[in-house]
DNA sequence: ATTATATATTCTGAATATTGAATAACCTAA
DNA sequence: TTAGGTTATTCAATATTCAGAATATATAAT
């Protein structure tokens, strides 16, 4: 199978904002569900759940349901490395071409209502 | 700026087999001039020009004119290690799917008849 | 000015990507 | 079964990309 091909389909699966972001969601807080980066983005659902489909065709990331809730992950580390790289690549860039680039925090707020193990604590202090 | 948009405007600019392929040339071969590319790739001219031109506005390649020739080279380094990672990492998403990938090896042949630095030995040969 | 050679651009239709809106599907609890 | 919450898919309008064909531009030599 002819290698630019395939390494061509992996650059356009990252190549749009919204999904850089959830993989990097998923990188820093590991597994966790699609209401977790929904809250995290601030997108709806259905846009999520897109742009969540495009990443596991792509083969980037897998899901696994528990009960109400579909949890995703990163498939292996490499995905972490070539987040890593190419964020670095796109700041030696922009900075070449005299350009401050600024990658916002993808922290969920504390009104996330959903139960991921990520946002799952608070809802434990809540209940107890 | 926002990162997000930026690192996915790099990602789209390398998400190409074609173009992947012409970075991959003037990284393992230095500058080189179009007819060189063309050479290499086996596509038509126009076409070359075409990918070249979205390599120049994103920003990552450089041209400079000499007589009737072109020759256009990589920015900066940091495009040589996104290449080498990029293509690890869809060597590590193939394999993890049972895929086997061939990058195919990407050398002019003897006819080239442009006068780059790359194919200038032969021709200086054949006049001598 | 003409010719030739190297490279760039413009135009075009087909294919694909984007994204909002609506709705479907799935699971749990009652 | 019905209801409610979570996630997925489908549809449609628009935008973008792809790649061939034709043509334009730039430079050099005569």
């Amino acid at each position: 199978m002819d290698g630019y091909e395939w390494q061509g389909s992996l650059m356009k699966a990252l190549a749009h904002p919204a999904r850089l972001q959830i993989l990097e969601v998923l990188r820093s807080d590991g597994e966790c569900c699609v209401c977790h980066i929904e809250n995290i983005l601030g997108q709806r659902q259905a846009y999520i759940s897109q742009q969540l489909s495009r990443l596991r065709e792509a083969g980037l990331v897998v899901d696994r349901r528990e009960g109400l809730n579909v949890f995703y992950s990163l498939v292996d580390d490499s995905i972490s490395r070539l987040l890593k790289v190419t964020r670095q690549s796109a700041m030696d860039l922009a900075s070449f071409n005299g350009v401050k680039l600024s990658f916002r925090q993808l922290e969920h707020d504390e009104s996330c209502p959903c139960t991921c193990p990520n946002c799952g604590v608070q809802d434990e202090v809540h209940a107890g």
